[in-house]
RNA sequence: UGGCCUAUGGUGUAACUGGCAACACGUCUGGUUUUGGUCCAGAAGAGUCUAGGUUCGAGCCCUAGUAGGCCAACCA
């Protein structure tokens, strides 16, 4: 098996090059870092994918540490809910780790660092560090503790330990740089005194340790080589670095590798939020039923919609890594499932918005069992038995008394086929008093061999089971719902995200258990919610079908929205984008090009295009675009001018054979 | 009155140490089809934020600018 040479992202760039400066393989060492305080949602499956996907690559191990340093957030619930995400996902973890497993640790290199004149108990208020922080724009100033002698921070810090001390009273911080531009340096925190009962260590410490202190060191108790996280960290990187490199002075003979810190740009979501605060707000108020419903971009909310595993490990892959903001359509995830699903999911065929069609030349008493195929993506899905009545149902959006030969559908006079079943013909409608159709009259041909245009998918009425459908629609109407400064994301909620209704199934459906999927035929993917009962079944609808002819309809609201046509782009600028490429292209385009700004130079005024004059001399393709404007110009009865003649005689000074000719010929 | 990061089709990502911009989604055609699905064939769409520079040659290197993002929690 050779690995395909595909093109690497910048993070395996960087670990190629390590690996051929000297790292062995083995070293490779990666971590996923959840903080217990929430849900992982379609966001935390980037970083996910990205370290475990490098394990997988390089076979190496990944650690899931858990970064437990804030008690007051963070519970067991989450622990386990983050554990079972992870896996459902389908990745391994080598080992299941604590960030709490090193309190000690970090507790004695905190001491020594103290020891060594780094860092120093604090005793102010936090109002009063925060003033003496400064501004991203301005430096800090030091504290008055900061020069406390090594004894007393031995002391003092000791006693935060043994809880002598009130939460907020004293700190521990790094002695750095208060005017170091980087504000994480500026003498940042290590622990603070925090009375409060921890998950797992209970009420062994009173103080914590810090993100900065704690991740980093923990990294490197691990021997991770490479820690891998957000874009919002960079900053921190420094601060990494600074920890790592004083700590390895203690610990290099046990811990030989120094980890490195590297950022990627996170994952955005069209229509979606992926903020853990806004996302918890749904939730209180109630505006989604829990974090698992299945609007909600969780993965927890994922797996209850229907995503797959491997679909959502595929998303992960096309959406790819690098460092620039990138927000994601949400047509891609679809995509992934789809394309996931078409191949697994079984197909049915289920009503969810019927009218009844009555087959006046089908026997009253007569029901006939047909068969129909699983799963026409694979064979090995067999077949079933459909029941077939003199009375069904079909949507309603399939049946229309008049329409253009487009609507491949059902009309009066017009035929159809049914789904594993005859053709039939619309021959009549029954109307209630006020116009809206009641049943459709058709006549049956066991003839199934025509060629017909429409096939539509059915339900025998007197077998079809009930179930309630749960469809979803997007939870924002807004591309990106957080990104109005002056708009709460709340306001942009579609009050229509969520639409019940009953739908009619055929009844090899009866049975079905919470999980399964299906293709209801015509419609899109259900899965099976955990709500369902075998007395009541309930499915949500994971994603439609592609639907070209939904496309074809024209959508009174979605028209208003792309309204906002583009102002008309000059002529004088296509021109230059024109020129920019003209020397590059092959003769005969560029004879196709010349034409094109002839004709656009019609529409240019002088004015707009003297700037141009000033064109750099290497831009040869734009001159040359110039010139070519400039004649049909100058042809049209426009006075020459010094500006004129003078672009004209550089040009024929040009080194470039197509500008010396277009000048030349002026 | 700062520091750091980023800038390639509508979207996302490529382009090995500089050699005439590729892939995926989306869009549009056409074909097949007992799902207006799938599948197959094809097309349009960027000349790489701007201006200079280095070079025979720049999306890749240098400089300046512009735009966007991040940084002032005893959160992670």
């Amino acid at each position: 098996m050779s690995e395909e040479t595909k093109s690497l992202n910048f993070i395996e760039h960087i670990i190629e090059e390590d690996l051929s400066n000297g790292l062995p393989k083995e070293k490779l060492r990666f971590r996923f870092p959840p903080e217990p305080n929430g849900y992982l949602h379609i966001g935390h499956t980037k970083a996910i994918g990205i370290s475990f996907g490098l394990g997988k690559k390089y076979n190496a191990p990944v650690n899931l540490r858990f970064d437990d340093t804030n008690p007051a957030k963070e519970e067991q619930e989450y622990v386990d809910a983050i554990k079972k995400d992870i896996a459902w996902l389908g990745y391994e973890w080598a080992n299941e780790l604590y960030s709490s497993d090193y309190f000690d640790k970090l507790y004695n290199w905190a001491v020594q660092l103290i020891k060594d004149g780094k860092a120093y108990v604090d005793s102010q208020s936090s109002e009063a560090m925060a003033e003496q922080k400064g501004t991203p724009t301005q430096p800090g100033t030091n504290s008055p503790y900061r020069d406390r002698s090594v004894e007393e921070n031995l002391d003092l810090f000791q006693r935060m330990k043994a809880g002598e001390f009130k939460a907020g009273t004293h700190v521990l911080r790094a002695k750095i740089d208060m005017e170091d531009p980087n504000m994480l340096m500026r003498d940042p925190i290590m622990y603070r005194i925090l009375h409060t009962k921890h998950h797992r260590t209970g009420d062994d410490w009173c103080i914590y340790p810090m993100y900065d202190w704690t991740h980093g060191e923990s990294d490197y108790i691990e021997q991770v080589s490479h820690s891998l996280c957000s874009l919002e960290f960079k900053p921190h990187r420094k601060l990494y670095n600074w920890f790592r490199d004083h700590v390895y002075e203690y610990a290099k003979d046990q811990l030989p590798l120094p980890p490195k810190q590297r950022e990627f740009a996170r994952l955005n979501l069209s229509y979606t939020i992926m903020s853990k605060r806004k996302l918890l707000r749904l939730v209180e108020e109630g505006i989604v039923s829990g974090w698992d419903d299945p609007r909600m971009p969780t993965i927890s909310g994922l797996r209850r919609r229907g995503y797959t595993p491997s679909s959502i490990r595929e998303f992960i892959k096309k959406v790819g890594v690098a460092k620039r903001e990138n927000v994601i359509d949400v047509s891609l995830l679809e995509f992934c499932i789809r394309e996931d699903l078409n191949k697994t999911a079984n197909r049915v065929m289920a009503v969810l918005d019927p009218v009844k069609v009555v087959i006046t030349n089908y026997p009253e008493d007569k029901e006939e069992w047909l068969e129909a195929e699983n799963n026409q993506e694979d064979e090995s899905a067999g077949y079933r038995k459909v029941p077939f009545s003199r009375e069904i149902y079909i949507e309603k959006e399939d049946f229309k008394e008049e329409a253009g030969n487009k609507f491949f559908r059902l009309k009066l006079g017009g035929e159809v086929r049914l789904k594993n079943a005859y053709i039939i013909k619309a021959n009549d409608v029954i109307k209630d008093e006020n116009g809206g159709i009641i049943e459709i009259h058709c006549t049956y041909d066991t003839d199934t061999s025509k060629k017909v245009k429409g096939t539509l998918h059915w339900v025998s009425i007197k077998h079809a089971i009930k179930a309630e459908i749960r469809e979803y629609d997007r939870l924002f109407m807004h591309e990106a719902p957080d990104s109005d400064k002056d708009k709460d994301f709340m306001e942009f909620l579609n009050p229509n995200s969520l639409d019940v209704k009953t739908g009619y199934l055929e009844p090899s459906l009866s049975g079905v258990e919470a999980g399964e999927r299906f293709q209801f035929q015509r419609l899109g993917y259900f899965v099976v919610d955990e709500d369902s009962t075998k007395d009541k079944l309930v499915f949500n609808k994971t994603v439609g079908l592609r639907d070209s002819w939904a496309k074809q309809k024209p959508k009174p609201e979605q028209k208003q929205q792309p309204k906002k046509q583009q102002p008309q782009r000059p002529a004088i600028s296509i021109i230059q984008q024109l020129g920019k490429k003209y020397t590059n292209l092959p003769e005969e385009k560029q004879i196709r090009t010349k034409a094109e700004i002839q004709e656009l130079a019609k529409k240019v005024s002088y004015e707009e295009l003297e700037p141009w004059f000033g064109t750099a001399v290497k831009k040869a393709g734009t001159r040359i675009a110039t010139m070519i404007t400039l004649k049909v110009l100058l042809n049209k009865g426009l006075e020459r001018n010094d500006a004129i003649n003078e672009f004209i005689e550089k040009a024929l000074e040009d080194k470039n054979e197509l500008l010396v000719k277009e000048a030349s010929e002026v």
